[in-house]
DNA sequence: CCCTCTTTTAGAATTATTCTAATTTAGTTA
DNA sequence: TAACTAAATTAGAATAATTCTAAAAGAGGG
């Protein structure tokens, strides 16, 4: 299952594709959980843990994969980021809700006028209740 | 300069208006450095570290202040949030701008179609580099 | 002016993440 | 295919941002 396509996506951002990486990708291609390093660990036992940091470092240096380090649980956690997209964040229960149903063209361009800078990517978190949940 | 608009925004969120949350509140508010709190901490000594962090953690949990927690050097950053707005960040830099150009309906609309919870708030970071600078 | 609950505080504790330095490996070149 | 080299992996130690603890002080209601 560590395919010609994973080795691909590694090596044409630079990256070696070492078994360890390979392996990381494949489980964060394959596990919509938002995992953390130590859940990553966890799963994938023979892959030490500096390596499992080590790789998500690389992974989100060159965009594979980004972090959601705004829950209360004080973790970082992971997501693979094969398509643009944005999260939805259920404040009482810290489900995270991938979405892809908005376009950010409009953001880019007032980012753009804002800030005069060259826009390359975003990160949206929007936050929300369940029907029955305080806020 | 601590005054009673200080104390009514802290006390109609259901907080005692002490010495300590008066003069956090009043620093952020009339700074726009996106201060850690240790930075707070080195510029309004007299107030522990311990209730720095007690008091930011009350101001997030009210909506007067929200956390950028992105940042390459691994510290939470705090921004007195009295209107909503989003962030654009300098890769390159770490700069943080403040922009409130962009109206979020249509993102919470399509944030509420996608999940179904009642949306109370977000968190834009648009990422950018300088006219001369590589990603 | 009390009273009670909340807040503040110094310092200790925690723990997610980073660092170190020795070993192994991927990918290139001969 | 073998040899080479820069990059990657690893176990374990180290770091440091943040949280915790328990005692003292303060806010605000009655």
């Amino acid at each position: 299952m560590i395919n010609q396509t994973l080795r691909d996506m590694l090596q044409s951002h630079g990256l070696k594709a070492t078994f360890q990486r390979l392996t990381i990708l494949e489980y964060l291609m394959t596990h919509e959980t938002h995992p953390t390093a130590e859940m990553i660990h966890d799963n994938l036992p023979s892959i030490s843990l500096a390596t499992i940091y080590n790789t998500l470092d690389k992974l989100v240096d060159v965009g594979i994969v980004i972090v959601i380090d705004t829950l209360k649980d004080d973790k970082r956690h992971y997501d693979y980021y094969g398509e643009p997209h944005y999260h939805i964040i259920n404040s009482n229960t810290s489900e995270i809700i991938d979405a892809d149903n908005f376009d950010v063209t409009q953001l880019f361009e007032a980012a753009r006028q804002a800030s005069g800078l060259n826009i390359t990517g975003f990160h949206i978190e929007v936050y929300g209740v369940g029907p029955n949940q305080a806020k």
